[in-house]
DNA sequence: TGAAGGCTCTGCAACGATGCAGACATCATG
DNA sequence: CATGATGTCTGCATCGTTGCAGAGCCTTCA
């Protein structure tokens, strides 16, 4: 049950624990002969280094912790599939943990009995945790911030331009004719500022087109899931003049409206066009495919990772902000039959 | 930058190293004088306990590593959420890592330097690691298998019972009427008997109704992949005499098949019933929502976490067979629109 | 009054690994 | 032959924490 210690096999070779922990890890040089001898007895013994040793001695772990609001939800489960490739790439693993959109347990992870310093660094997609909050911790292991911005310029910080991301898809719509564009993800009392930075994107491209803004179009969501989607649709097709196109803040709210939509017999996109964010691969596949805007997430993972490792390294203190780039993708749902998957 | 320690605190408050332990961690009995003292000097410096070096003490890190072949699939997504959860509840973390569905990662996993040695226990869903493979580490840490069953009987595994599940989901296709039901997802020559294992539940269900099986009808696909059952349904569809239901081994393959079923101009389910596995939650938003065997992955999760932690404690060394229950639940994709989400 | 017991508090050793300084043998060099 | 250089190998200290055994001191009770 016990592991085999060094001092095990030292004892077994009849070598030093040095010397063992020489070949090992092939540092000083060892004869063929002595090195030879040593690798029987680590053989034979099927020794394995014990890594928390090794991690107390060196003072790193080359772990880091990635920690999202909800894994399942597949917009941080295609970035946390890349976060891990991305730190694989450099020599660390990572270890994922939600938080359920709970503030308190975001809380707990800068607590004072946070597993959190078994991890040389922090990726965080904060929900509701707050700038002062985060500074009290500040001075612990490194912190690289995805998505929510959080007071301005303390963190690292790793995101998409989403005013211009929120303008670009409210301006394919506009520009496809469009002239009652609803938006639905709105967030108006949040802590985050996300969902108001696309809201504000969304009326930019109104203002930049010259028209008004129907406030009644725009829909409150707490979260963004596929029901509340479909229930912000539910509600925008009741309304008297009802929407001729829809801009959703995530490609789940649109997956969900597009359900609404469907089942109110609304036609997708002659009826009603739609545009999502996040471009999860779900979007490709949903029977209507869907317009989206994609975040390149392979790039905000090595951007994270990499200021991370480069804090983590001490090569460089100083706090950057991080714009990544997005695209938008024209599917179905704004195109019609005539795109492709 | 460095962390405070122990000895900093203990220096601080003048006593021994030994008593801030004892205050920190509330095990002797402390004077309330000293106590305060102590906990002053604690609150002034910040300290925050080095998990490592207690780790390395107590010869346990809290920490469970679950591996999934890829993080961005919904099932393996939801069941991270439930084993996270799940693990929580008895103090224990989890880190998350993907093996990309590639072997050699797999096997790394097992091999000499690999990071396993700082989890305490191991939940693994292999996709095609041998049963030797995992003997030969089998004297490591403690480790769970979850779906694949790998040789009979040598290691703690849960899973539904797949062969009842896929009989289950195709005799419903087959009560509605259906003569000619297709099955995308077999997978004669792999590694992991899962797919063996729906394909024999498959025929069992035509078995039972006294019904032969139209060999053509049953398709391989390499992976799980919504692009792969969309493929495989548009053979179908190129066959002579195309199939009027289609069992799909699992929820993307299904949603891939939808979406080519709707491309074909097909209706779900009056010219084509569909029903997938895994109940993820995209098969109740999808356009045609989708009937699908639901394992409980929940309870998957807690008696995998479970079992881990009594192999951990020891208090059973022995390995169990572990069922989890499944049931099926219809929704438009087999029964039309008269069935809500 | 003195032994026994309880309450606080402390020092030492240990977990398993690595950094460092040096011991010892061998060899080349002047 | 003495000296220094080189090549191997080793022992000690250390990372920050906790387990263990015990040291003082104070109370209690015969």
């Amino acid at each position: 049950m016990a592991g085999t210690t060094l001092r095990d096999v030292a004892k077994r070779a009849n070598v030093s624990i040095r010397t063992v922990s020489n070949v090992v890890n092939g540092y000083a040089p060892v004869s063929d002969e002595l090195r030879a001898r040593v690798q029987v007895a680590l053989d034979e013994l099927d020794y394995r280094p014990n890594l928390i040793a090794r991690n107390l001695k060196q003072g790193r772990t080359g772990m880091i912790a990635l920690v999202v609001p909800e894994l399942d939800v597949p917009y941080f489960a295609e970035l946390a599939r890349e976060v891990i490739t991305a730190a694989r790439a450099h020599g660390y693993v990572v270890m994922v943990d939600q938080t359920d959109g709970d503030g308190d347990r975001e809380r707990e992870l800068l607590g004072r009995d946070s597993r959190a310093t078994m991890f040389d660094g922090l990726v965080l997609s904060p929900l509701s945790v707050t700038a002062d909050e985060l500074r009290e911790r500040a001075n612990r292991i490194p912190i690289v911030l995805l998505g929510e911005h959080i007071y301005h310029g303390n963190f690292s910080h790793v995101a998409i331009d989403n005013v211009a991301a929120a303008r670009e898809a409210t301006t394919h719509l506009l520009d496809l004719g469009r002239r009652r564009v609803a938006a639905i993800g709105d967030q108006p009392y949040a802590t985050g500022e996300t969902a108001q930075l696309r809201t504000s994107g969304y009326r930019q491209a109104h203002a930049r087109a010259g028209l008004e803004v129907h406030e009644e179009l725009i829909m409150t969501t707490s979260h963004f899931h596929r029901r509340l989607g479909a229930e912000a649709m539910e509600r925008l097709l009741a309304l008297p003049d009802p929407p001729d196109a829809v801009f959703c803040y995530n490609d789940l709210l649109a997956l969900g409206a597009i359900r609404a939509l469907t089942r109110a017999g609304r036609r997708i996109p002659e009826d009603v066009a739609v545009v999502g964010m996040d471009d999860i691969e779900e979007g490709q596949y949903s029977t209507v495919s869907l317009t989206t805007i994609a975040p390149d997430k392979a790039e905000i993972a090595r951007r994270a990772v990499d200021t991370l490792l480069k804090s983590i390294d001490g090569t460089t203190g100083a706090s950057t902000e991080i714009v990544a780039p997005h695209r938008l993708i024209v599917r179905e749902s704004t195109a019609g039959e005539n795109v492709g998957t």
